[in-house]
RNA sequence: GGGCCUGUAGCCCAGUUCGGCAGAGCAGCGGACUUUUAAUCCGCAGAUCGUGGGUUCGAAUCCCACCGGGCCCA
């Protein structure tokens, strides 16, 4: 590391940087002159920002009424952090200086740091700093670190994003997520609120007394749902693959093996568009309970929300996102079941048991205006009449209850019924929570279902359907218990609860086009 | 897949209606300044107007195609 290439408008660095970071890259030159490193491997540290704050208001509050008050000052405190903001007036700078804690000042003086003040000169917002000293109060009564040493621990070639407007471009925001982080702390605050979501369903499931499990993500058929799979290729098998489309099948199979209460926090992925709702790749928590049925699955979706809720934001009460101001619903148990078959009645007049070919739901939807894409199966054209007439109506959370047969292949009939199984799915703000069935067992049943998916696959050119999977009979052949199956997005958790309307606003790193 | 909107300095935005010298603020550079809080004041510099074509004496602006982004519809 003994050549650099000389650094001016004129290389092609100038093709890559602007003026503003060949300035950057000169400093760092200049520093290593000095024979100040840059990018130090090691720096002391005695307190994050937090820490320094309080131990400040500590001793102040323990010194209340001292009439020295003005002149009370910490033990000396090494913090370090990014500067970023810096008031400066000739011998004095004031350093906004922010690490993963919060933000603290810092006071730098020429007559208390002598040689290091020189440093400021090499100082850019966004730089990392070490500081140390005592924490005060300035006169304006501004708590702050009174600098008595003060080095630059990390460069910043570029700058950062404005400090007043911060990062507003919506592509730049999702491309460089981590200038959204810096300057929106509201996507901060949303990332946060994510990672809570997923460990405190981690903790109700663990609570319920459920196991998680890995299950795998390359897989030779891609069942267990309706999608579209990615395609991938295993180079020392010498054979494709797939990206799995949900962990249904794998996770049933563990129920089979004895697993009584399991469940799996992953990333499913699904071939299709992208937009406010979906991101190719997503996260689902799949669980699935011996002995259990659909019923005791809604209490416990109903309970696992409202915990969710209450521990990210306290409450079960969530924001309405693009609401009117203050316009909040309420997650609290027990949530309204809704036959689904009486559900699209009222909302659209349509029986779908009055309607049981594609030609008679065709028809019916055709009366009453509904666009019917041609060459459609009953189940996409039934899907399209509940998410076009039913769904936008269930803003307050909702159990939609009792699904055709026909949309849900890995469901155990109702009692009673041939053509409706125990499914539910739950709906909050118009858009679809969680999925759930009291699960097919029998697999002479469930081989006939997977066989009709095929069917379709091949006669309406499904991209969709469900595919047969072999070596899921073959376990369900064995003998399954009768099992109580729930599937619930991550995702869709978490827009919830942060009150935002875009999975972008809760994905870290949606998919963009490259 | 269709429609509408959008891309201008590192960032945030004007300028496009009606073609006529590419602008401001923040950030940066130089100077002044020892109590600032979006510090202030003086000065300076900074642009592949998303890309490529076309129309025109002249295009950020009008037309076409393409590359991204957003919203609505399907």
């Amino acid at each position: 590391m003994t050549d650099r290439p000389e650094i001016s408008p004129e290389t092609d660095g100038a093709s890559r940087y602007s003026r503003l970071e060949l300035d950057r890259l000169r400093k760092v030159d200049q520093l290593r002159q000095q024979g100040i490193d840059p990018f130090p491997a090691r720096i002391e540290r005695t307190h994050s920002v937090e820490e320094a704050i309080s131990l400040f208001a500590e001793l102040e509050a323990s010194l209340e009424g001292d009439s020295h008050h003005d002149s009370i000052r910490t033990d000396t405190v090494k913090v370090a952090g990014r500067v970023m903001a810096r008031r400066g007036m000739g011998k004095m700078s004031f350093l906004d200086v922010r690490d993963g804690s919060g933000q603290v000042q810092v006071q730098a003086r020429a007559d208390v740091l002598a040689d290091d003040f020189e440093l400021l000169s090499m100082l850019d917002i966004g730089d990392f700093v070490s500081v140390s000293g005592p924490v005060m109060r300035t006169r304006r009564g501004q708590i702050s670190v009174e600098a008595r040493t003060f080095g630059i621990i990390s460069k910043s070639m570029r700058p950062l994003p404005e400090k007043w407007h911060g990062l507003q471009d919506a592509e730049t925001r999702v491309r460089q997520r981590y200038l959204d982080l810096l300057a929106n702390e509201r996507v901060m605050e949303n990332a946060r609120a994510r990672s809570k979501v997923a460990s405190s369903v981690r903790r109700f499931m663990e609570a319920q007394g459920f196991m998680e499990v890995e299950t795998p993500i390359l897989v030779p058929v891609a069942a267990g749902g309706f999608a579209e799979p990615f395609e991938t290729y295993h180079n020392a098998l010498g054979r494709g693959l797939f990206l799995r489309i949900a962990t249904e099948l794998y996770l049933k199979q563990l129920t089979v093996g004895g697993m009584d209460k399991v469940f799996e926090i992953g990333k499913i992925f699904r071939n299709e568009g992208i937009d406010a709702d979906h991101n190719p790749e997503f996260t689902t928590m799949e669980s699935y309970e011996a002995y259990a049925d659909y019923n005791d699955v809604m209490r416990m979706t109903e309970e696992l929300v409202a915990f969710v809720a209450t521990e990210v934001n306290g409450s079960t009460v969530v924001p309405v996102p693009d609401g009117e101001e203050g316009e909040t619903i309420d997650l609290a148990p027990p949530w309204p079941r809704l036959d689904l078959r009486e559900a699209i009645v009222d909302a659209s007049g349509i029986d779908f048991r009055a309607c049981p070919t594609r030609e008679a739901l065709a028809a019916a939807m055709d009366e009453r205006g509904m666009h019917v894409e041609p060459n459609s199966t009953w189940q996409q054209l039934l899907d399209k009449v509940i998410s076009a007439s039913v769904e936008p109506r269930l803003v307050a959370p909702t159990f939609l209850v009792d699904y055709p047969l026909a949309m849900s292949p890995l469901a155990k009939k109702k009692p009673g019924y041939d053509d409706v199984v125990e499914r539910f799915e739950a709906f909050v703000l118009g858009r679809e929570l969680a999925n759930a069935f009291t699960e097919l067992n029998d697999p002479v049943d469930q081989r006939e279902r997977f066989e009709q998916q095929e069917r379709q696959r091949e006669e309406f050119d499904d991209v969709e359907a469900d595919r047969l999977d072999e070596s899921f009979l073959l376990a369900v052949e064995h003998g399954m218990p009768p099992t109580g199956g729930l599937g619930i997005g991550i995702d869709r958790l978490a827009m919830l609860v942060t009150g935002e309307s875009s999975i972008r606003e809760v994905t870290l790193f949606p998919q963009l086009r490259s």
